[in-house]
DNA sequence: GTCTATAGACGGATAGAC
DNA sequence: GTCTATCCGTCTATAGAC
């Protein structure tokens, strides 16, 4: 008789999960470039190469904390180009826009003030929507229309920037989160209406 | 008789601003962190050493870039708080800030940009206003009132956010600078409004 | 004011034992 | 799956000649 499920002397296999945990906290406290892989196996009582099990690279830690959003986002995009362009839509577009960046608030906040060492790792990636900047604009022509006037896309822009940076902001930490996702939504849905 | 104005062999009086034009611009291109000094010198046609004769640390020409566009919203928010709480002096805040932001549009696009590499330099500095959010939750405090309800508070934040970001996001190139900066205006007077 | 040369440190990544 | 040891590159900053 065997116990196929678990090998013996329970080898810690949450170890990689572990790493993105104190990597993203060492990212958002000291930024990116400055957090060294040596830092990270430290606070994490490993050795840099036991990283490297894991991961392949730096970078690739990154975008395991990363693509799982990025790939929401780019659901999101998809999904509206087969919609109506009417009012209904456009609410849905922000309504579903505002909860993706809410519920990955950590990672879109590091994503954010590393901005310029996330540019650097989307260089040379042409195919998709590899830039945050292509997401964007895909949004803006979603929400304003393709052709619109200046004015209408440039509101479009600020309703994702605003809505998105009210859900990432560090605000105090009492405040109720339901009522800023609802305040960042109201923000949103102003500047397109 | 003298010629005391022109010294002899024209010595490249202008060394300093260049170094500041093409540290902007490599900064801008591939972040702060990953920008050497190396690469800065070389583009300039000088080596690294002939920097340092200039400027005493990489960080000291960040701050020759970034100090005085920071005092000016040091000095604006010097200014409103000896000003009436009322809808003039709120309009007045929103429209010598977005004319601050618009004039250093560059500047503060990198700053913006490299927010992780400018918390780092910001540690330690305990006095004034050295933090970026310090700024804010000042502007906020004077925009929304200090005991503001959280609602007044985040729109407040919103408008600040989306009037820089119109302000300094790279837009099509053939777009209306004076259109750009009404239409921001005109986004931030709505939400603090 | 600009140069050459180098110090001194730290980075990411790999090899190979256990 | 984690370790030790190490390679090799790059960086900031300085010393000192011209």
């Amino acid at each position: 008789m065997q116990h196929p499920q678990h090998p013996v002397a329970a080898p810690r296999t949450d170890t990689r999960m572990r790493v993105q945990k104190v990597a993203l906290e060492l990212f958002a406290e000291q930024g990116y470039e400055k957090t060294s892989l040596r830092e990270i196996a430290e606070r994490l009582g490993v050795t840099k190469a036991a990283l490297y099990y894991h991961f392949k690279s730096k970078e690739d830690i990154v975008h395991s904390l990363t693509d799982d959003h990025n790939a929401r986002i780019d659901e999101l995009i998809e999904w509206a180009k087969g919609q109506p362009a009417d009012e209904r839509t456009r609410s849905e577009i922000l309504d579903r826009y505002v909860r993706i960046v809410f519920d990955g608030a950590e990672v879109f906040r590091f994503m954010e003030q590393n901005r310029a060492a996330m540019q650097a790792m989307e260089q040379g990636k042409g195919d998709r929507l590899a830039r945050f900047r292509d997401r964007l604009d895909a949004l803006v022509g979603l929400l304003a229309g393709p052709d619109a006037p200046l004015r209408e896309r440039v509101r479009a822009t600020a309703a994702l920037i605003s809505a998105s940076a009210t859900c990432m902001i560090g605000w105090d930490s009492h405040e109720d989160p339901a009522e800023l996702r609802a305040i960042a939504l109201e923000i949103a849905a102003e500047l397109v209406g």
